[in-house]
DNA sequence: CGAAGTTTGTGAATTAAGTAACTTTTTTGT
DNA sequence: ACAAAAAAGTTACTTAATTCACAAACTTCG
């Protein structure tokens, strides 16, 4: 049944679902509702149970669901009971920026290594985090064992980086630079595009000034 | 006709199309094919198709279409023809990143300014934008009449900061936060969030390996 | 100029996602 | 203990998005 054939759609709501699950533990409650969850995230009380649903039934009829039981399932199905290591490719600007964001406090993910082709930062630890330079990228990523890595190098050196990556056994690859990488079907990529988000909401804006 | 009514999933790609042609235009190439298209921006020559003819006929049936020609409709569609002023609200790790990352190269989106609590910054140009102090901030978004904001401020404060900006009249926000801002329906949040990106690929990564 | 080759634009089919509305179960209050 | 209220789980429906596959239009080449 479960695991296999949940939708897309359904897969990515689960982190919002859980970070709000833990707001509602650490304040304390002890039950919640569809409908009070659906007011909170912003997702439709019955998509909401249409979610939940695709893992079984995780609540009880006339009472909700327990925040502490939930807690527990998704913490479990998204991985956040074992530590997860990434390596951060290309420590400039927004790289600097990911390396102090603490995606460890509320994610279970430790960025292990970082690494680049400035030599004023090589050969450092920022933020708790060594960085190499470029040449070592592939050695260390197989010595560390790293699947998941997080690219912020410039567009024109992606695709070369990234062929790198999926040679050293990379699985995983979150994706901020423009470009669209080619990988082999075993790798996913997830694009996370700060400059189209930004001209997709002044478009939509847009669009509701001429109406 | 037109520009109502386009599907969702449609404009979000606009953004995607436009960087790409960009590039083609800067190569000197002249003319591009669905399938070209379809191959570097790794999406279905059909659905770009179709995406296009949602706007009419942009290209020719056995030549493909137009680069030039493309762009410049893009352009306008995008509304990157004209500059668009935005705030930043919030200069922390990640705000001062953005600050650096130069939406107005590829975007003819300009930060005008910027807002924070941390008084070892306010007072100061950072990047070429001035840093207020948060006091001053629905003074200075009405008087510089800026409807679109980046907001990068911690969580706790999110929807406080929130309440202010639909006050002075903001009319979009990009959402960094992790929290799923309350907003009135005629604002538009568009939201960005790094951690769940990270968990979502954490989370479709660990399904294969199960499979 | 005509035949062969391209490539668009789009009806039709398919797949995915979202929502309304109902049934069932459980809780709560009297 | 019983009636009323609450809320999950699910069935059926609706809407949105994608993809197939082909006719029509254009280009290119001999």
């Amino acid at each position: 049944m479960t695991s296999q054939n949940i939708p897309k759609a359904t897969a990515k709501r689960l982190p919002i679902y859980y970070r709000y699950l833990n707001m509602l533990s650490d304040a304390g409650k002890k039950r919640v509702s569809s409908n009070e969850l659906a007011e909170a995230v912003k997702v439709d009380s019955a998509t909401i149970r249409r979610d939940f649903s695709y893992f079984g039934a995780l609540g009880k009829r006339g009472y909700g669901y327990d925040v502490e039981n939930l807690l527990e399932f998704f913490k479990k199905t998204l991985n956040q009971d074992k530590l997860t290591n990434v390596a951060l490719i290309g420590v400039g600007n927004l790289g600097h920026a990911l390396l102090n964001f603490n995606f460890h406090k509320s994610n279970n993910v430790r960025i292990n290594a970082a690494f680049d082709i400035n030599e004023e930062i090589t050969g450092t630890i920022q933020s708790g985090v060594p960085i190499y330079p470029m040449e070592d990228m592939k050695e260390q990523l197989k010595i560390q064992q790293i699947e998941i890595v997080i690219l912020t190098v410039p567009a024109n050196v992606a695709q070369g980086v990234t062929n790198d990556l999926v040679e050293v056994g990379v699985k995983g690859i979150l994706n901020f630079t423009p470009l669209r990488i080619s990988v082999p079907e075993s790798v996913l990529v997830q694009n996370v595009d700060l400059t189209n988000e930004l001209q997709t909401l002044i478009y939509f804006l847009d669009l509701e000034k001429q109406s």
